[in-house]
RNA sequence: GGGCAAGUGGCGGAAUUGGUAUACGCGCUGGUCUUAGAAACCAGUGCCGCAAGGCUUAAGAGUUCGAGUCUCUUCUUGCCCA
């Protein structure tokens, strides 16, 4: 058998494929892109995958005719830079810079057609220039605020910990007992846009279903009022909003958030204090709360029923009440909210059902939340919910005591990290207590080099002169901000940067943009389907809002969201994990460890991690089995928006099948040519369209691996063809076809091939007759629905003749023989039903 | 607790609008070649049965001439929200 070095192969094409690009000033615009990466170190499986599945629509796209663009860059601030640099005492800067060189050599290694004269890393002055100018943009539209908030705070040091540092309530690192501390920060006013980001979900129809109810769900619309509890023998109220005014005439507690104003009337009291200190343990996510015990506070105050005479109702403290919703407070009916009933139950209040839930005198064991009619509601009895709601909304307007709101969940960005390695915040204090912008002149507000990150606390605001300026305009004395940016920030607009990376003057060149966005497929992880993509959406509305010749309000067209990689996990006799190349597999289900020959313990596959070991390094893998056979592999076993369980098996056939392919080229070109058959050959060029058809229609539909399902019955079909009497010339040109539809998933080998043949057009799709050459069909043959035999036909032939053949030649006949026909189904090219009784 | 998605051989997975279930690959079994192994090639491989034939898409029901596909109930798993 004629092998292929791939080694050598790979590399010849790669440094050719470093020079192609995908332009096509004929072709209509299309612009491919992936997530791109952040630089940790090296390439890991999912990024194979993700830059796989991204290379093959951008060549795809290419040959059949379209402008291209398909750029790569770097996510290049963030935290794990800091914490390298602690450890072996690297600069961020150069650690970053030794992390993206080693990745792109290693992204190069799988062939890409990457336009690396694009490439842009975040870190970068003449990326993050551009990003403080559209801060300071944002900043003048009144996009831009700056809010007290709530921080995790680590007493030691002096810094703040973002969620996944806190462990166990302590410091990752320092192990102290993490704070609960309100900071000034900076904040993006995305629900300025709460509406528009909801609206225009409906109409991104190229995206996954699922992301967008993501979305939807995460800005969390809900209707519903604010009704004012007026409070007895005060002149205060509450306000509170609810989405079920309906149940109104349930209500049997008013809950207020511990943070509500009116608790500066117990700030003496210990025993408020003390619950207070104890609502503080539970934390405040929302999944904690709701797991969290009920628990209240009985303030001792009393509100008025605003529609029942004479009824008062008590008002709590409640823990799962929270004061940044709503107006953090809100009045419990226990009847129909699970929350309220077992704050109900607890504290022995009234259960008032106001809800029919369709039985008769039931006592509710739990909250009913369903449809019916109401009961015990005065003016609201038996109209439904949503009528309900809406006659009380309507009462409660008249009376004055509150009105219809609508209420988003979304909350505004906090965008202040009090980090070094960050963008700059291009904000000033001056010394009057105002703050104000940078001068746009004076950007880029470079990161200082010269930093202690040994030190406690921000870097920024330890450096001994950063920090010290001038204001411009007056001369005044004034510090700089010392936080940076959150790095979502960083990426929530470099699509818009790659269409001109080299643009000076602005953060993109108008007509550039206008030309390649939007985004016609974007590819990357579930994982951001909420905030990165929410972000970017933001941005892109912001900008338009800034800029009047940027018309675009959505950024990315189609979306695709791809599956992980997964791997199987190993453990030693002490539990400690091990890497797949420290064990031996023995059989499906036990493994050995090499070292000592002992029992290991084999975990089911999952996500590949570090932490867990049960990671594949794709560089070892490429240079094992070379390029094309990862991309083979991981495009074939699963399809692409599946978790893909890696398998060395998997990825040493795909090998071997690439190997055959390039023997069945091989094969061609040698061959000697035959005498001719037309009939034969006839056939053979139709089932090769047949195939070409479905290979083209499922790259389209992003089903890779049923592509590569084709091009494995391609070979089957093509090597029994070679002994049969089919010209040379029907051959190469047919293998030529095939060779260009495997382009997108195998460059190298595909490439290799086609200069073997001397195709001169090997970067174009080829033409693909979509209706099929020969008229001949199969068709199933049924009796009463089940299948007895399936004949082949001419295309097209009527039940008459069909009935004919059968009698004649189907072994379908014998049922037929001696039995009545009741009945027949025929439809065209597909079955015919006799339907028979005996 | 709510919402969404899914359940097909030993495994990954195919199957236009309801119309040939199990394509293709992995694994496994037997064979050829080889000193042996690997590779390559050939044959087989859903289940029961010697066979004819019967059964089979998580379980159960329904609609239909015909259901993996549509409807309902139940179970299981995954994801998101809580």
């Amino acid at each position: 058998m004629e092998r292929i070095n791939f080694q050598v192969i790979e590399k010849k094409w790669q440094s050719r494929f470093i020079l192609e690009k995908l332009y096509n000033k004929q072709g209509k615009k299309f612009y491919c892109l992936e997530m791109f990466p952040y630089p940790s170190g090296k390439i890991h499986m999912g990024h194979v995958r993700n830059y796989t599945i991204g290379d093959v629509v951008a060549r795809y796209k290419f040959m059949k005719g379209f402008d291209v663009l398909h750029p790569m860059g770097w996510d290049a601030f963030g935290l794990p830079a800091e914490n390298a640099s602690r450890q072996n005492n690297l600069h961020p800067k150069d650690w970053t810079k030794k992390n993206i060189e080693t990745m792109k050599n290693q992204l190069k290694l799988l062939g890409l057609s990457i336009d690396w004269d694009l490439e842009i890393s975040t870190c970068e002055e003449n990326y993050y220039k551009h990003q403080q100018e559209i801060f300071i943009n944002f900043y003048n539209q009144g996009l831009v605020s700056r809010k007290e908030t709530y921080v995790n705070w680590d007493p030691v040091e002096k810094t703040v910990l973002a969620n996944e540092q806190v462990i166990n309530g302590r410091g990752w690192r320092s192990n102290a007992v993490v704070e609960r501390k309100k900071l000034s920060q900076w904040f993006f006013n995305i629900t300025k846009f709460s509406e528009e980001l909801l609206k225009d979900l409906e109409n991104l129809d190229g995206w996954p279903e699922k992301v967008r109810l993501m979305q939807k769900n995460w800005i969390g619309k809900s209707y519903g009022c604010e009704i004012n509890f007026k409070i007895e023998n005060s002149t205060e109220t509450v306000n509170i909003f609810t989405t079920r005014p309906d149940t109104i005439f349930g209500a049997s507690f008013i809950a207020l958030s511990i943070d509500h104003p009116l608790n500066r009337r117990f700030k003496d009291d210990k025993e408020f204090n003390k619950f207070k200190e104890e609502c503080n343990k539970t934390g405040t996510t929302e999944e904690a709360l709701a797991n969290a015990d009920k628990i209240g506070f009985n303030s001792g105050l009393i509100a008025k029923h605003p529609f029942i005479k004479n009824k008062t109702i008590p008002i709590y403290f409640a823990n799962f009440v929270l004061m940044d919703y709503g107006s953090g407070a809100i009045f419990g009916c226990p009847a129909h909210d699970q929350r309220d009933f077992d704050f109900a139950i607890k504290y022995n209040l009234e259960i008032i059902q106001v809800v029919s839930d369709g039985k008769s005198n039931s006592n509710l064991k739990e909250a009913f939340t369903g449809n019916g009619k109401l009961i015990n509601s005065e003016f609201l009895n038996n109209l439904d919910i949503l009528k309900a709601k809406e006659r009380i909304i309507k009462e409660i307007e008249n009376k004055g005591i509150g009105k219809s709101k609508t209420l988003y969940r979304l909350k505004d960005w906090g965008i202040s990290r009090q980090r070094y390695w960050g963008c700059p915040i291009p904000m000033i204090y001056l010394e009057d207590g105002s703050v104000v912008p940078v001068d746009k002149s004076e950007l880029p507000i470079k990161l200082p080099d010269d930093i202690d990150l040994k030190a406690n606390g921000n870097p920024l605001d330890s450096h001994p002169s950063w920090k010290h300026t001038t204001e411009k305009s007056t001369g005044k004395k004034a510090t700089r901000e010392t936080d940076t940016l959150d790095t979502f920030v960083d990426s929530s607009w470099y699509f818009l940067r790659f269409c001109s990376p080299k643009h000076n003057s602005s953060p993109f060149d108008e007509k550039k943009v206008n030309y390649w966005m939007p985004v016609d497929q974007y590819i990357g992880g579930i994982e951001h389907a909420i905030l990165h993509l929410l972000y970017s959406r933001f941005f892109t509305k912001g900008i338009k809002k800034c800029n009047k010749n940027f018309n675009l309000s959505e950024p990315f067209k189609n979306l695709f969201t791809q599956g992980m990689v997964c791997h199987e996990s190993y453990r030693d006799q002490d539990g400690n994990w091990l890497y797949p190349d420290e064990i031996k597999k023995i059989s499906n289900a036990s493994a050995i460890k090499l070292t000592d020959n002992t029992k290991v313990i084999i975990g089911p596959p999952e996500s590949m991690s570090k932490s867990k070991k049960n990671t594949i390094d794709p560089e070892t893998m490429i240079k094992q089995y070379g390029a094309d056979s990862v991309r083979w592999f991981i495009l074939s076993d699963s399809p692409p928006e599946k978790d893909i369980q890696w398998s060395d098996a998997g990825v040493s056939s795909a090998n071997k099948f690439l190997q055959k392919i390039w023997n069945l080229n091989y094969s061609i070109k040698i061959r000697d040519n035959i005498n001719n058959d037309k009939q034969q050959e006839l056939e053979f060029v139709s089932v090769i369209n047949s195939y070409a058809n479905k290979i083209d229609s499922s790259i389209d539909n992003f089903r890779f691996n049923v592509s590569i399902a084709h091009f494995y019955e391609i070979y089957n079909f093509f090597k029994d063809f070679l002994k049969k009497k089919i010209s040379n010339e029907v051959l190469v040109e047919n293998i030529i076809k095939i060779m260009k539809l495997m382009m997108p998933f195998t460059p190298h080998l595909a490439s290799e091939c086609l200069e073997m043949f001397n195709c001169k057009n090997a970067r174009k799709w080829p033409e693909i007759d979509k209706k099929n050459l020969i008229d001949q069909i199969k068709v199933a043959i049924q009796i009463n629905g089940k299948t007895r035999d399936i004949i082949t036909v001419k295309k097209d032939t009527d039940q008459k003749e069909l009935n004919k053949i059968i009698l004649r030649d189907s072994k379908a006949n014998k049922y037929l023989a001696e039995a009545k026909v009741i009945k027949t189904i025929f439809v065209k090219n597909k079955i015919i039903n006799y339907i028979i009784s005996k």
